[in-house]
DNA sequence: TTTTATTTGTCCGTATGTATC
DNA sequence: GGATACATACGGACAAATAAA
């Protein structure tokens, strides 16, 4: 792709169907007719659309091409096809702020979208060498790590994993377990608040784990955050490791 | 991928040489063995690597044995392969602060790095709604844009276009390209001090444009960076949309 | 809990037109 | 002209994941 083919308006095409109006592929246009729909409305944000099959009939073509179109569009992160459930729009880009204070949950219902998270995975293992660092703890010191994945509207904004010291945090998988809350969790060993210290954010291409994980087509760009919060002396509390859906959301840093 | 098919059609590769001791390809085992000599430092970050041909020599396999293992690599960002000069180790992460004051040069000079940059484009036009929104200027003024490319150690990091009020900020283009320096070009109008305002940041996949302008793979990621700095009086003075090559920095904001 | 239907993903083909060498 | 590769479009069959009954 990439260059336009030019077509010869004299070439007569004995095959299936004319080339009716533009000398554009099939597929390109079907793409750009469903661009437009979601651009203008007619197919809502974050919301369902039809099926390959529906669609094929309606354009009057194969279903191959509606999906040729349909991986354009998904290549560009405007859509999500999911097997066995649909393809659905893409909402808007949350503004996730960074601040002092930042909470997942408070950004995600203060943009008007139902936060929701579940633990995937816990266990207790020893520091290595950067955590350690991070949390200001010895090397191979015990520590809980979390796995979760967080999520806006049942659609995945980030996996995280965390690291919090065992010693000062033990059964920290139970609670959060429990709260489904890291404000809770860390509230119920004594910490009533905390801050962001330090957050690093690059960003890397989703491997076919990450794509499960959140949702996405491998190949699409994931946010990269690494931070470090601290409780009220200032001292760490919670190291995260966080893979957000790049597509899903930007992050909004004010002075 | 995933799923292995239950009987290959393809006829067995009768090829010229058994696949080798431990059953894996040799072109990975050769990415691994590359890979091995960039983390022990045997290959040093930011030089060029030698040849595919003398490379595929050492290795005793053909050129594009060792191709396919930098393809791999590069995939991952670790290399970059630039046509007719050479293949070159990506450079650690540069940290890149983000406060108040930001400034391009200093970051990078105080990253022990060799900062450089070039304006490969300007012209005066339009402000549309988002632009003049965000200079605080009515849609349809006039605003001069500069397109340009920085470099740490000659390899691009950023390829920005900033737009600047021309009712303000005339002939902007002629300064900076005498100064080269967008606070030098600044000082020359006037305004002694500018501070980062808004920084919105999001992720997405280099195109064929972006990955010319920055050396980049297509495919890679980049961080994609909306800013507004104000001057002295906080009345907005720069909005600048940048495209940074994520393999090469990360940005760090301390809170 | 199990079954069934729906929906997308993948693979096998076929055919045609176009660009390139 | 011929050989080749590639993009497009179509058709069918089945697998895999999900949702609903």
């Amino acid at each position: 792709m990439g260059t336009a083919p030019v077509s010869d308006p004299r070439k007569k095409r004995s095959s299936h169907r004319p080339p009716s109006s533009a000398g554009i592929s099939f597929w390109r246009r079907i793409a750009d007719e469903l661009e437009q729909s979601i651009a203008n409305g007619a197919f809502l944000r974050g919301d369902k659309m039809p099926g390959e099959i529906e669609m094929a009939a309606r354009f009057g073509v194969n279903r191959h091409t509606v999906r040729r179109a349909i991986a354009a569009l998904a290549e560009r992160g405007l859509v999500r096809a999911e097997r066995g459930s649909g393809t659905f729009v893409e909402a808007r880009r949350i503004a996730y702020p960074i601040r002092q204070r930042t909470r997942f949950s408070e950004i995600v219902s203060g943009a008007g979208r139902a936060a929701g998270g579940q633990l995937i995975g816990d266990r207790v293992e020893a520091a290595d060498d950067e955590i350690a660092a991070r949390l200001r703890i010895k090397s191979g010191a015990s520590v809980v790590r979390l796995d979760m994945v967080r999520h806006a509207d049942r659609v995945p904004l980030s996996a995280a994993t965390c690291w919090l010291s065992a010693a000062r945090f033990p059964a920290a998988a139970r609670v959060y377990g429990r709260t489904h809350s890291m404000t809770r969790t860390l509230a119920h060993f004594g910490v009533r608040d905390y801050a962001r210290k330090s957050t690093h954010i690059t960003a890397i291409i989703a491997d076919a784990t990450d794509a499960a994980k959140l949702k996405l087509t491998p190949g699409r760009p994931i946010l990269l955050v690494e931070s470090v919060d601290v409780d009220g002396e200032g001292f760490p509390v919670l190291a995260t490791r966080a893979r957000f859906a790049a597509d899903r959301l930007e992050f909004v840093i004010e002075s």
